[in-house]
DNA sequence: GCCAGATAGTTTCATATGAAACTATCGTCG
DNA sequence: CGACGATAGTTTCATATGAAACTATCTGGC
């Protein structure tokens, strides 16, 4: 058990086995790992890439609707749709019915890079979880989401 | 299984299931709540907060020490370092034998911090892990050790 | 129809960050 | 001793990031 102790003694809060440190560095660990193998090759950051992902498998989406599927915030969502149309590997078209919307779609340029990173990402993937046996990944992904869960009693964001 | 499919099948990239995408949403949550806590009422970044953590169990490190202990850079360290000791919360002495190293100590100011801060860290680290079962959180920690060791393995950051 | 919020998205501004260059000191090989 | 490469740490510079202000459009009550 983390940083366990005997009653009365002095807290001990060690680096190398606080949750939320050791989530840190392995997270920063893997994305890193991830995002070397397209960056260079694909010029994408990893703003970039998730939007990418997305609309991948749900065209059409607008930006509030990709910040929400992506965890990222609208300013971060603005920027990294602004520089995938520049690039021409998404295309922004008004919503019909709702002139604020505009509906992301991917290029065929756009398609291309998801046809091609998605099975890249995936295999990273595997091979990251090859350590594991069928049952520590089904534990694992259980153990996220209730860590997920849970980590909104902490203090919500307001 | 993560982005399990069937042979044959077009490969699905799914981020709600993507480990590496996961992983990224629950540590930033994770961090974000603890900061949080502790980046007001201290005025303490989170590497100004992680430096007094090692340094609160370990006095005397040297920068490039601290540096291995928190899985920062040297850069983010010299920052830090230079924040925390022009707000009086840890020295910076002269090494008697190398004049290019500094011996880092909490001051009384600092080491009033980490007593107050550990706590709490470690308090929000068990409300935290309330969700899971003792066995759970054993296989926790070894998932997350297999997992830091396997991602060497996606691409060293050479 | 029209005004008072609410909502979608962008821009601004101040700060954080990382890579690379730089400074100072050290160790060693001749 | 005296270069020369390695090491500790700092600074510079260019870019990334987030909060808050802003623009444009929409919706609901009157």
């Amino acid at each position: 058990m983390p940083n366990d102790r005997a009653v009365g003694e002095k807290p001990r809060l060690n680096l190398d086995t606080f949750l939320p440190y050791r989530l840190s560095v392995l997270s920063n660990r893997v994305s890193d790992a991830i995002a070397r193998q397209y960056s260079e090759r694909f010029d994408l950051s990893i703003p970039e890439w998730r939007i990418i992902a997305v609309l991948g498998q749900s065209p059409n989406l607008s930006a509030r609707e990709v910040a929400g599927r992506t965890a990222m915030d609208k300013v971060q969502v603005s920027r990294a749709v602004t520089s995938l149309v520049s690039s021409r590997r998404v295309t922004r078209t008004e919503d019909a019915e709702d002139a604020r919307i505009s509906r992301l779609t991917l290029t065929a340029k756009g398609r291309a890079i998801y046809e091609e990173v998605a099975p890249l990402a995936l295999r990273l993937e595997s091979l990251l979880l090859s350590s594991l046996s069928p049952q520590e990944r089904t534990v694992l992904q259980s153990l996220i989401y209730k860590l997920d869960r849970q980590v909104s009693l902490l203090g919500a964001p307001e």
